[in-house]
This record gives structure tokens, C-alpha cells and sequence, in this order.
DNA sequence: AATGTGCAAATAGTTCACAATTTTTTGCTG
DNA sequence: CAGCAAAAAATTGTGAACTATTTGCACATT
């Protein structure tokens, strides 16, 4: 009971800041700037193994070296770039082994994002989805694959985001990336192909609220992803000294 | 945090670096100064909305502000800091409503953690998890609420660990130290004096394969901890504008 | 031809001074 | 002495110079 004469002046003070909000300028350019590095990698415009040279960058963006390197840093810091010692950033080359954990953490995750789905999708969100699959389709038969490669990832985080948990959105975010990844180094064609049609069953058994049905669906379809990857079998594979002690 | 390699199987996968790697001695002196403050956070020795000022901490740990700098990003990249632009670092202060969003995941991640662990385990795990236990409840008696936090945490890691997903694991990594932060925030005391009696019967229920009693005692414990919260009603509450707007 | 050595260029990593911003202190006024 | 404003101090943010390491290349050696 302290602020007592709210009525009048006290309240228009606070207000008064109320528009100008304006971020800070620079983390707006750090994020540009990430942004754009991890969408070139993940759309495969940049490929698995590529070096990131900070000097490049920098120029290429206009901005100092120090900025490209925090950027980098955090990139690294969700295994989409891996950074070698004194050696410099490389788009991330993920191991055949890393596949099964990433996969069986995207099955986790998204079942449960499934279910908080299916409890609160509105008809405006069934809109959203199906917007994103007829995108799919469009940029996979005019053979737009970078694109199709980012729609079939974002079709997965529209339902984390209409899940509503933002712990498990930014989990799945970093699962997405690198599974674009995994797809860029050991894909098949018929990985995007199906995805569209996966995903049109996947909405249609949530609209109906059939969360079974829905979870058992986004299941197969994450593990029909994971069979169609061409991993190369190590046991008969030729071992490759160059790169396995290439930092050792 | 760390674990060092379980001497005997290599039933999976990934070796963590061999031997004779020697990692570049800064990220040494990074991933240190890195630790010491997470764990100061994760132990509440220093509370939630603390300020992290760059200099007091450079000269601490006898480094350059820059180093200091470099491992606050990656904290708050982690959700375990806070970097509010021209202000500085704080402890990070976990909003009630994300409370909801740490411990769904957990449940989630934690269930697919249970049914890998259930599979895999072995008698040497079973001791492991065993000790911890053990100690957390001798930390608990003596007092020593610090160590007995930290402990309460490393139990579910432990756990991701035998599971032997080191997605799963890392993600998890994040989840228990944000849990540690509301834990500081808004719980009470039973939370943890019920946790090792919690601990053992999922153990327990590991041992004997019992997927079905081992999952729903994790699902239990965790919203047992949830439900113990002391979370403040924010919708009766009043507005702070003050405090709201201070940013803005 | 294959391996080794040394040097120069390129690149990554660190440091530090200064710029920008916030916080604290001080001093003034009613 | 509360309230405000200007000045001072402290802190965060940036960029560029400097150091350290790696890489590429020419040339020498066996």
C-alpha cells in the first residue's frame, strides 16, 4: 500500500517510455549475421566441411573479425559449426554415430510436442501448417531443394511452436539443424519426397484429435527418415587417415 | 558435467578423446573458468539476479576481460546467465511460466533417458548410481545443502549418461541446471528430502527391468518437485512497472 | 620420387586502448 | 532534505594492433 497517489502523475512517468523500445543496435547485427550463416548451412548452400574463414566473413558482412568470431563461437556452441583449435570454424560434419542420438532425441521430443498439439491447435494454426506442406510440394517440383530442405524443418517447429514450450522449440531447433546436416552428408532422394505426405497425415490425425494415431505417425516418420539415410557401414568402410587424424 | 570414460565397454560408440590429444590450452583455461562459475550458479552459492560484473571476475581468475566475456556468452547461450546489453551479466531468474516448459521437457527427455538405461544398465552403473545416492543423503544430513543440490542434479545425469545418448544427456545438462535455478527461487525445503527416497525406488525399479514402474517413478518424482514449487500467483500479483519497463 | 627444412604468407587468438553507456556521486534549488 | 541535474566514476562494448600458430611453397637431401 505504498503507492498511493497512482490516479494522477505517477502512472504517466513510467509511460512515458512506453514506444522507443528499440533494441540494442549490435545484438541485432550478431543475430543478422547468425542467422544467415546457419540458414546457408542448413538450406546446404554451404556444405558439410566447409571452412568458415573468419577474415572472408568479416569482409563479406562489413563488419570486424571480433563480430564474426562470437557468431561462430555460437554457432559452434549448438553443433552446427564445429571450431578446431587454431585452425578455424568448418561447417559441421556429423559423425554416422551421432545420427541414431539425434534421431531418437527428435523422437522424444516431438511426441511430446504432439501431444500439447493436439490439445491446443486452433483452426488458424491447421492454416499455418498446411500452408508450409503446399510450400513443400511447390519448391520440391520446381525443384527448389534448398528451399523444400527449410520448409520440411520449419513444418516441425510450427507444431513445437503451437506446442507452446519454448524449452522444447529451441531443443528441436538445434535437432532440426543438425538433422539437415545428417540429410547434406548421408541423404537419399526419397527423403523429401515422402516428407510431404508424412506430414499431410501427421495434421490430418491432429485435426481429428487422434493423439495415438498422431504420435505413432510423427514416430514413423522420423524413424522412415533415419532408414533412408545411406550411412556408411564402418565395419567394411576404408579407413581414412587423413581425416581421422587430421587434428590429432 | 564432465565424465570420464567408462573404462570397459565400448558397447557404444564415441570414445571421448583418446589420451594424447592435449586440447588447446585456452579452451582449457575457458571450459575451467566456465565450470567453476556454473557451478558456483548450480550450487547456489551465488543466487538467482546476482550481477556477474566482467572485471571482479577477470581478475578472480587472473585472466583478460575478453576470456571473461567469451564464457558469459556461453552461459547465457545455456540459459544460465542472463546478458542484458550495456547492463551486464546476471544470474539468470527463471520465470515462473517456464518452470512449466523445463519440466515438461525433463519429463519428456527423462522418459526416453529411463528406457535406454533400463536396456543397458550394468552392476557397475547400478553402484554409481547407488553412491550418489548415498552421498546425497549424507550431504543432506550434515547439512551440506550446496553439495546435496549439485548431487540431486548429477543422479538424473548420471542417468543420461548410462542411457548413452549424448544428445539426450547435454540437453538434460541444461534442464538440471535451470532446475536448479527455479529450485533457488521458488522451492521449498521438502523438495530435497524427498529426492533420494525418490531416487532409490527408481533405481530400484531400473534394476528389477521394470520399464512401466521405472518410467511413471521419474514422471512421478519430477512433478513432485514441480508441485513443491512455491510459484507466486501472477495473476493476482501487481504490476511492477517500474521494474518492467527498466529496460525499455 | 619421396621426405625434410626453412621461410613467407595467411589465419587464428590475444591484448589493450578507447568509445559508448550506465551507474554513482555530488551539488544545487526550492 | 527531497528532488533534480550535472559531473564523475565505473562498466560494458568495439576495433585494431600485436602475437602465435598453421599452411603453402620453394628448395635441398637422400
Amino acid at each position: 500500500m505504498k503507492h498511493k497517489t497512482r490516479a494522477d502523475n505517477g502512472r504517466d512517468n513510467y509511460q512515458m517510455k512506453a514506444q522507443p523500445v528499440k533494441l540494442s543496435e549490435s545484438q541485432d547485427i550478431d543475430k543478422q549475421i547468425y542467422d544467415k550463416i546457419y540458414r546457408a548451412i542448413i538450406e546446404q548452400r554451404i556444405l558439410p566441411g566447409t571452412k568458415l574463414g573468419e577474415k572472408i566473413l568479416a569482409t563479406t558482412f562489413g563488419v570486424n573479425r571480433s563480430r564474426i568470431r562470437r557468431v561462430l563461437l555460437l554457432l559452434s556452441n549448438r553443433n552446427v559449426v564445429e571450431l578446431r583449435p587454431n585452425k578455424g570454424a568448418y561447417v559441421a560434419t556429423p559423425e554416422p554415430q551421432e545420427t541414431r542420438h539425434v534421431f531418437e532425441a527428435r523422437r522424444s521430443i516431438e511426441s511430446t510436442v504432439v501431444s500439447r498439439v493436439v490439445e491446443r491447435i486452433t483452426e488458424q494454426d491447421v492454416y499455418k501448417l498446411k500452408d508450409i506442406i503446399k510450400e513443400e510440394s511447390e519448391n520440391l517440383r520446381s525443384g527448389n531443394r534448398h528451399n523444400a530442405i527449410r520448409l520440411s524443418g520449419e513444418f516441425h517447429l510450427l507444431l513445437a511452436e503451437i506446442a507452446g514450450n519454448h524449452v522444447l522449440h529451441k531443443f528441436l531447433e538445434e535437432l532440426v539443424s543438425r538433422t539437415s546436416l545428417i540429410i547434406g552428408m548421408y541423404g537419399t532422394s526419397p527423403i523429401l519426397d515422402n516428407s510431404k505426405d508424412e506430414h499431410s497425415e501427421i495434421v490430418e490425425a491432429i485435426v481429428s484429435r487422434d493423439l495415438d494415431q498422431a504420435i505413432e505417425l510423427m514416430d514413423d516418420h522420423l524413424h522412415k527418415i533415419e532408414e533412408l539415410l545411406h550411412l556408411p557401414d564402418r565395419t567394411k568402410e576404408k579407413v581414412d587417415f587423413i581425416k581421422l587424424f587430421a587434428d590429432l
